[in-house]
DNA sequence: GTCTATAGATAGATAGAC
DNA sequence: GTCTATCTATCTATAGAC
């Protein structure tokens, strides 16, 4: 068993999955967690409070969960587990909860700023072993390309999700890889 | 002067532009509309018509934006334009909301549907005219990367987002491009 | 048909008990 | 230090007045 701030955390992460940034208030998050609403404002004395601390666990989360795409698997099972991931829906309501939030809220724009760094730090790996140039141009380009498939993919709800997802992003990255060879020709 | 429904409607849509769904409420759009909230319920019974109707409106609006952004300018200004639009807040906020009010409401994401087929269709007629084979898999990434490109400029806020949105999308379309002459040397 | 007063539900925050 | 009763604000919906 953790300690009390941690289980708020966990249960408030796990509303804004399931149920989105509308989701996400005091009662809901109490009661998920075990307490009552007057309890939690003890740990967390305001909403935005519990906002920001949710927000940095849903950050360390993301970027460990990308951490653990580049590393497993081979070249050419890469897209299919971005695909995966990025049709997950509780992670892009999380994503599009904290982009909300940081669109009102200052702080939680630095919060997300720090998201979008760390994964485009990490598409520039990706894009290595790829043997794809890492510019910041070209991991721009995959870092929207990703946030844009997941929120269409979320909003969409189509059965072929997946599928036009994986299309799209091998097509990507075939475009990225076409060019460095035809910049590099001796490759 | 139109008719109250007409007002409300506008009234909705600029609440939604200014604040994001979380502030899409009846009593704030009652009171821009210059009525109360009791009789806003009249012209629409629940919250979630009212938002049915104000997304249609949004979905006609932006569909007419788009074509007069494909209508408009030569080729090498289109990514400028392109770019201007995508980086406009109170568009991406509407988006936002949409996709979120899509998630949790079947007849929403209809809706949502409706705009993104139409936001594809009219992909296709940009990348025609800009000599780049309009497949579905190669709207469907200028679809996703425009929206991915909009909510990471929202959410960031970057001073120098419009140029880095700008640079993505230039890249983008000459990666399309390099593919369609390899694709058809004669050209 | 148009509008309003009011009820009912839910959210967020605080003072204070133990 | 931990927790709760309670207050206030805000939102949605309805019954009914004009």
């Amino acid at each position: 068993m953790q300690d009390r701030k941690t289980e708020i955390l966990l249960a408030g992460l796990q509303v804004l999955r399931e149920e989105g940034f509308a989701g996400f208030t005091q009662p809901r998050i109490a009661k998920r967690a075990g307490l009552r609403q007057s309890n939690l404002t003890y740990y967390f004395p305001t909403r935005a409070d519990l906002l920001a601390a949710v927000a940095r666990l849903a950050i360390d989360n993301q970027l460990a969960a990308v951490d653990r795409m580049i590393e497993g698997g081979a070249a050419p099972e890469k897209t299919s587990q971005m695909a995966k991931g990025l049709v997950h829906h509780e992670n892009t309501r999380v994503l599009m909860g904290m982009a909300q939030a940081a669109d009102q809220n200052p702080a939680l724009r630095d919060l997300f700023r720090e998201l979008a760094a760390g994964i485009i730090a990490r598409t520039g790996v990706l894009l290595e072993d790829m043997n794809v140039a890492p510019s910041e141009t070209n991991c721009d380009l995959i870092h929207a390309l990703s946030v844009g498939l997941s929120v269409i993919d979320l909003a969409t709800a189509r059965p072929d999700g997946e599928l036009r997802t994986k299309t799209v992003l091998d097509t990507a990255f075939s475009l990225l890889k076409l060019r460095t060879a035809n910049d590099n020709p001796a490759i």
